[in-house]
DNA sequence: TTTCAAGTTGAAAATTTCCTCCACTTGTTG
DNA sequence: CAACAAGTGGAGGAAATTTTCAACTTGAAA
């Protein structure tokens, strides 16, 4: 379909890549492409010609760490205790995150999502509200948790991660404690977050 | 010592502080001053000679809230119960940040901290870190649960609210629940934060 | 080796937001 | 009501970032 790359092209394509990864693991998903082209010692033409759009970038960039983080997913929903698988799920997710702070932008807030991220959200969607569902009727966690406030843990998990990764880099693992075991205690005020609201706790897409 | 404004300037002021507020109420402490200057029908300089740093325009919206907080937490040391304390205290100042987005950001991440903030900051400090230290005294609180716990409780909640303002405004007192459930259940690993990542949690201060 | 489509580059235009400046207007004081 | 300090408005300069583009270079097919 497409024509491969010029060898050159694809060489400065593979070096652009692994440029970008590295200074949006440490800088978030907003990297100015001139930084990008700076650092990769390429022009800043060169950026634009190979990914005309930021998201063509973060497509190419982050496709691999979506797969994995599904491939958590069904692995997850593959155990007999599915609160275990829950707890197996959310804490893998979070340790790649944990390794970039754009992946993290990526799969949580800022940036409205990508058709890669919507496509895995879709795909997640109903194994962890099988999970929880599973959870819930085997006595693992209180009725009336549901799917959306996974959801939530993972988002407040996600801004301590955010706010301590250069001074505390392991601080996040403190916040799930919490977390998880406040979705095992808590006995929940108010409606359940429904699909909408999912939607924008993790594409919240506001600056 | 300063000479009183005159008469339509101080009525300009006080329409901008009104109009300021309103914008930041939704639209977070970003708001731009053109749009300021337009919603309230004034010319841009007339905000940059009341407001010329942002700061000051900051100042002067939200001095009250945070002498609010303030107030609060000093309140909740005078209870005998100490945990109940905490969780009065958090809930109001967490009630205050629903109602503004502006002051949340104030309060929490995003932008350096004003002096005022930090004031209050240095005068909460240790009203809450007594207040902790009884209620684990107390057995409210399992051992190891420390101040800067709270502190990432606080910001874990924020982080929820600020993603669902819009289509759930209610969707953080679930946060809430799940935090503080968390707090007096979780065996927590890893290491406590300390002051300089308290200031992290609070004072982000990336984009 | 020749040829040329593909690739590269960096200057410059377009955007966006911030902030300054000054000619003009208006309260206020004597 | 005269005089002027204080206040106002908004065009336009500065800075940061995105995006385009035309002149130049180079890999690879014939």
């Amino acid at each position: 379909m497409t024509a491969p790359l010029r060898r050159d092209a694809e060489r400065n394509r593979q070096l652009l890549l692994r440029t970008a990864y590295d200074l949006m693991a440490v800088d978030g998903l907003d990297v100015t492409y001139e930084e990008i082209a700076r650092a990769a010692g390429t022009g800043l033409g060169t950026v634009y010609r190979r990914f005309p759009q930021r998201q063509d970038l973060l497509d190419a960039l982050f496709a691999a760490h979506i797969d994995a983080v599904v491939g958590f997913a069904e692995e997850a929903a593959r155990r007999d205790d599915a609160l275990a698988g829950l707890v197996w799920f959310l804490e893998r997710q979070l340790e790649l995150e944990a390794g970039s702070r754009g992946l993290g932008e990526l799969l949580r807030g800022r940036r409205q999502s990508s058709t890669l991220v919507q496509a895995a959200g879709e795909r997640m969607t109903p194994i962890i509200a099988g999970l929880v569902a599973r959870a819930v009727r085997a006595g693992q966690l209180p009725d009336g948790v549901t799917p959306g406030d996974f959801a939530a843990a993972h988002v407040m998990v996600g801004s301590v991660m955010d706010a301590s990764r250069t001074v505390a880099p392991d601080l996040w693992r403190r916040a799930l404690a919490i977390a998880l075991a406040g979705l095992r205690h808590a006995d929940l005020p108010g409606v359940a977050p429904d699909e909408t609201v999912i939607d924008h706790l993790y594409h919240d897409q506001k600056k």
